[in-house]
DNA sequence: CGACCATTTGATATGGATCAAGCGATGTGG
DNA sequence: CCACATCGCTTGATCCATATCAAATGGTCG
């Protein structure tokens, strides 16, 4: 099912000054595990978090569930190179995401420079995350664990403490491991102090060298 | 993404009327094996394969090498989000190249729309590789490899023979595998009649049916 | 308190890695 | 033109990291 933002009755795109994408689009509220929009459906809009985090994913035939990026607050998302979505896109937690309409940001980058060199910008991003998650994907499980952990303390401003919003299944698909192996993973690391787990969602990373060193 | 002060250096690129990226840039040769950039050098400029075969590819700390994609002729490579190639590249076989500054690139992006918008599409062609090599990396090793006969087919004007212009350790490093495993899965893959190797480099699809569905 | 869901921990199985050897094609120097 | 070295590929035997199967623990909410 197509998320469809509320109709718009005034054109704020029409008075938007050279700037930013987000200007034009309407927040929408999705509950836990909501569908934002579907593998295969028509990419019509383009997301930005306000709140809350959100996934993406594809479903093989088999039932495996692969992740292909969790989207925190001031994320953009849905990005495709053809017309349709190629990845589904669900809220992990309740979530507030700007629902922008795809045809308005491709006039806007006719018009305005600015705008154009944004969405190649925000492109080159998914390219650059793209290419460290396939880069995860062929190392070890406490390589892996640690590189996702530095991935989210990064997005966290960089603090030592991270919450993670997701469920150990979340962290398992978006790493190709099992959650038992993500589990185990994580305490060994905590064994080893290199992490600790105040609570199993909370997260302090102890020793960064340790985790970079993992990491390869 | 190509956020560069727009310097115009090049002379020819001032009178390129609108069109194509490629009319600006030298072509330039490359032996087997030769280096074409190496990761963290500043990414100054862009390629085009006029002929031969090209690989990126990482190395780990541990010696592991991860291949991130093959360029055949026609193909664009060595874009990058940030100033820095975060890949490198190499001829696998005797290649011709053209050579495009990045700079230039960017002046004509600036003035001419179509410009623009190409980078665009590849950078999200880019995008789109990543995330489907990605999905890759989490099947079996019979859906890896059929993944990868399947994209080079797809990429040979979809015949059903396909001549490898990489070797075995490559076709391994690209998804993920050893030689051993490769070699085996074709093998494999021969016996049930799904391909045919009429040499090691040679390869018949023979049921892209069984192919597919191996790739769930 | 009891039901449910997420997480952890334990025991066993297995797909692919590793170690090892052999084979065929290609190229080179004598 | 042959002998031999080299390289890419295949095949076999064994090992091991992670998956799978199973159960217990903990946390949350009605």
């Amino acid at each position: 099912m197509l998320a469809r933002p509320p109709v718009q009755t005034t054109p704020i795109s029409a008075h938007a000054l050279p700037g930013s994408i987000d200007l034009i689009g309407a927040p929408m509220p999705f509950g836990r595990n909501a569908e934002i929009y579907g593998e295969n459906e028509p990419a019509d809009y383009i997301y930005k978090v306000i709140s809350g985090t959100v996934r993406t994913y594809k479903v093989l035939s088999d039932g495996r569930r692969q992740i292909g990026g969790f989207y925190l607050p001031g994320d953009m998302f849905g990005f495709e190179s053809g017309d349709m979505h190629t990845f589904s896109a669900e809220a992990i937690t309740p979530a507030k995401v700007l629902v922008i309409r795809r045809s308005a940001v491709s006039a806007l980058a006719e018009r305005d420079l600015s705008v154009a060199r944004q969405l190649l910008v925000m492109t080159g991003h998914e390219l650059a995350h793209a290419q460290n998650h396939l880069m995860l994907l062929v190392k070890t499980a406490q390589e892996r664990v640690a590189g996702f952990l530095l991935e989210m303390a990064e997005r966290a401003q960089g603090r030592n403490e991270v919450e993670l919003p997701m469920t150990r299944q979340d962290i398992a698909d978006y790493l190709g491991l099992t959650i038992e192996t993500v589990s185990r993973t994580l305490t060994q690391l905590e064994n080893s102090a290199a992490i600790e787990l105040s609570t199993s969602r909370r997260i302090v990373l102890r020793n960064r060298g340790a985790l970079h060193r993992l990491n390869s």
